[in-house]
DNA sequence: TAGATTGTTAATCGATTAACAATC
DNA sequence: TAGATTGTTAATCGATTAACAATC
């Protein structure tokens, strides 16, 4: 059993999978660590360790073939695993998710759109019919989606989560503001957006970054 | 000059803003760390810690008087700078953050939007009327925000980012997937929603948190 | 072979937790 | 005064950076 992630390494995986992302459209075949470590301002030393914490992807005197790397932290980053994902919450944060989201990306497929207002149920966004709340349970037992995401209000956030983890959802995407203690097994995000703009305000009054 | 405060604790403020803001609403009057850190499930050693960065709050034999550690808080991330701030790009991510986004609860007036579809110009949202970007730096100059909230295409941020600096704007709320290398002065937030979500996805797969 | 660059160990730095004296 | 709890120092833990031997 190998030792367990850093979480910091975890959070850098996505960024390193958009550098490699952009180096392939570019045309580029392999890149060294310190190469890459200029273009995305940390250390060359940082990019191997974390590299290495999944097994040793470059060669010594040549650097990382960049297709090869690029395909490792997209399958650490469970892309292959092609996860459904249901969305809770019409409103307009919901609407802006399922449209601005590149889900395909990511191996994600978003299925399935739920809300409780009659003036959106039976809209498409994408090819995706926004259903009733009332045919969540049938639609999770035929289709299995292993994540939600959670753009309904704070009041209705923590129903709709205990329900979703009682049908097996794993993963919670969560954009209301409930302050969730994750049960045993449950997996979540939370997207507390105006945590991130008070940050913003910090750093702002003191000169920062 | 007293010592730099860690980001760590930083990032940590608002969620304890959030914290102390419905304890207020609950009608507490003090709070002890062991108590709060109970709640929040952190360290009590933690909390001390973090407020001693900004001198000390608290009293022996007592803990933390609620409404006046919330207002320690707030002062701290700016709350009470009340803060300008302005909207470029007025699609559904726009409108999302436009409508969802408390600003008030964080001292903050969002006083203009600016798209150049002609289809959204002139609409009005929460009482601001949307604008054609022709008239954002007359409108920069008169008003003198502090913010931009970058919800624009990639294609466009840059050039956008560019001028907004030129105007004066300190920080910039980044919902664009753009990487910024941010200018001597500049403060940067950037929401890289994906990458939230893959995370959450190696979070599934790993069966953590 | 010589040059380049990784993988990995060791050193440093920073953040968290524990402990306790100070004090309300 | 006794009890409670902070503020703060010290100990521990973890993450980053530096250095270099291994090797392509």
């Amino acid at each position: 059993m190998k030792k367990q992630v850093p979480s910091t390494v975890i959070r850098r995986l996505p960024r390193y999978h958009r550098y490699l992302g952009d180096l392939i459209k570019a045309g580029y075949v392999r890149i060294s660590s310190r190469e890459l470590s200029e273009k995305m301002r940390v250390t060359a030393s940082q990019i191997r360790q974390d590299f290495n914490c999944f097994g040793g992807f470059g060669q010594q005197g040549y650097g990382y073939n960049v297709n090869a790397l690029f395909k490792e932290i997209s399958s650490i980053l469970a892309v292959d695993m092609h996860y459904k994902a249901i969305l809770v919450g019409y409103g307009n944060l919901g609407n802006a998710i399922a449209n601005n989201v590149n889900f395909d990306k990511r191996g994600i497929e978003l299925a399935g759109i739920f809300d409780i207002n009659d003036n959106v149920i039976g809209t498409k966004i994408r090819d995706i019919e926004v259903m009733h709340m009332d045919e969540i349970t049938n639609f999770i037992e035929i289709n299995q989606p292993k994540i939600a995401i959670l753009t309904l209000p704070k009041s209705e956030a923590k129903a709709v989560f205990d329900l979703l983890v009682k049908m097996g959802i794993k993963g919670f995407w969560n954009f209301s503001n409930m302050e969730i203690n994750p049960p045993e097994g449950i997996s979540i995000e939370n997207m507390h957006l105006g945590d991130s703009l008070m940050t913003l305000c910090y750093k702002i009054k003191n000169d920062l970054q």
